[in-house]
DNA sequence: GCAAAAAACGAGGAAAACACCGTTTTTCAC
DNA sequence: GTGAAAAACGGTGTTTTCCTCGTTTTTTGC
């Protein structure tokens, strides 16, 4: 009997998915969590799953640090990231996080199936979706690397300072926010627009929002 | 036993909820689909049931315009909706196109149970969520007539103007784009920020993303 | 402790965005 | 075809954003 954890904060669907897994033979649904830092805390007093259910956009602990953690913490569990997020950075960077297969939140049943098996069987499930990002991977390692390095390396004030950038603030506002001085406002924007290759506050608005770094 | 319809893009989220809804006492799933338009013609050659959960977020033909398309041509048949949203426009607009209550996608599944036996036996569910948005839409109707109309009263220019808003494009740029003046292009915007209770670009990219305007 | 790297800050200027004054052209009901 | 409404357009000035030249302070590796 192969153990399964679900983390996403939509409990509905948690509800539904739990229904859908345990009614696959072999599968069995033994703990829920809203978030990364819940499951954290729920896994310590347990037998850690065979396989996480893993959303990225959450609150408190999103899907990308909850991942790099199992990683470091749980070395015999696997993370099966579910998400409504099909873009490549975010693809890439669940994987380089130790992701072992990706699926779309509006897959099929079968595909769900599918994947739960691939990865108890072999480790990992590599459909379309993934095979494609790694194989451009490979051919633009560079910009990946760029791309999703940056997406991790982001410090802790430059994530902050994407979520006041989706807002109708003025930099000067944004810096009274931060207790900073706009001049070092200035420079978290120009270094995000190195990093992120945009050259705008709304390309730095989209970015922030297309990789769930906040929730609209 | 009361027939149930799903119209929703997410066809795990669908699985999930068939399952959940079946195993509910007098409640049947009898119709499926991905998105208003497919609803539309399935139910053509069917009984209409009774109660339609309904996104707002679909391809081709969303939320806003199924709910009114099944008030004007199935008046037995009362939409529940079930959506991510949780902004007050969108939350009116759907009550205002004949919506019978209002539950978010992360609600716990008794929140879900009770919808259902309250639409079924009372016509209407009005949690919370709902009487809020309704109590505050009596005392500002003027603001919300405002915001709600505005969305449903987009022009074909302003809605494309609002895809370019959510693009590095500068003003002069997008007037390019649109074989406009760039002073029409002010117009525009000047006109978006009244209507849509903005400030400035960013506000507008944000409105624009948040009520499925652009996908990103 | 010391060099290197990273973070925070400063001044000044060009470009874009925003605000307010408007006029002309087009559309459409009557 | 006429008057009213809507759409497109013009000029000007302020504010914000973006860019370029930096310096000072703090953190980090050795």
């Amino acid at each position: 009997m192969t153990s399964v954890a679900l983390v996403d904060d939509h409990e509905l669907l948690r509800t539904g998915l739990m229904a859908i897994i345990n009614s696959f033979e072999g599968f069995k649904v033994v703990m829920e969590a809203n978030n990364g830092k819940q499951f954290t805390e729920k896994v310590k007093s347990k037998t850690p799953p065979d396989i996480v259910l893993l959303d990225i956009t959450m609150p408190i602990m999103d899907g990308y640090e909850t991942s790099s953690w199992i990683k470091a913490n749980l070395p015999q569990t696997k993370v099966l990231v579910l998400s409504m997020l099909e873009n490549d950075t975010a693809i890439i960077r669940m994987l380089k996080n130790g992701a072992r297969g990706y699926i779309l939140k509006d897959s099929k049943p079968k595909v769900f199936k599918d994947a739960l098996d691939s990865v108890r069987d072999s480790g990992y499930y590599i459909n379309e979706l993934v095979s494609n990002k790694l194989m451009h991977y490979i051919n633009h390692e560079e910009v990946f690397e760029g791309d999703a390095y940056a997406l991790n390396s982001l410090s802790e004030n430059e994530s902050t300072f994407l979520k006041w950038i989706c807002t109708e603030k003025t930099y000067k506002e944004i810096a009274d926010e931060m207790c900073l001085s706009p001049r070092t406002i200035d420079t978290y924007r120009d270094n995000l627009f190195k990093k992120l290759d945009v050259k705008t506050r709304v390309g730095l608005a989209i970015f922030a929002i297309k990789n769930g770094i906040v929730n609209i």
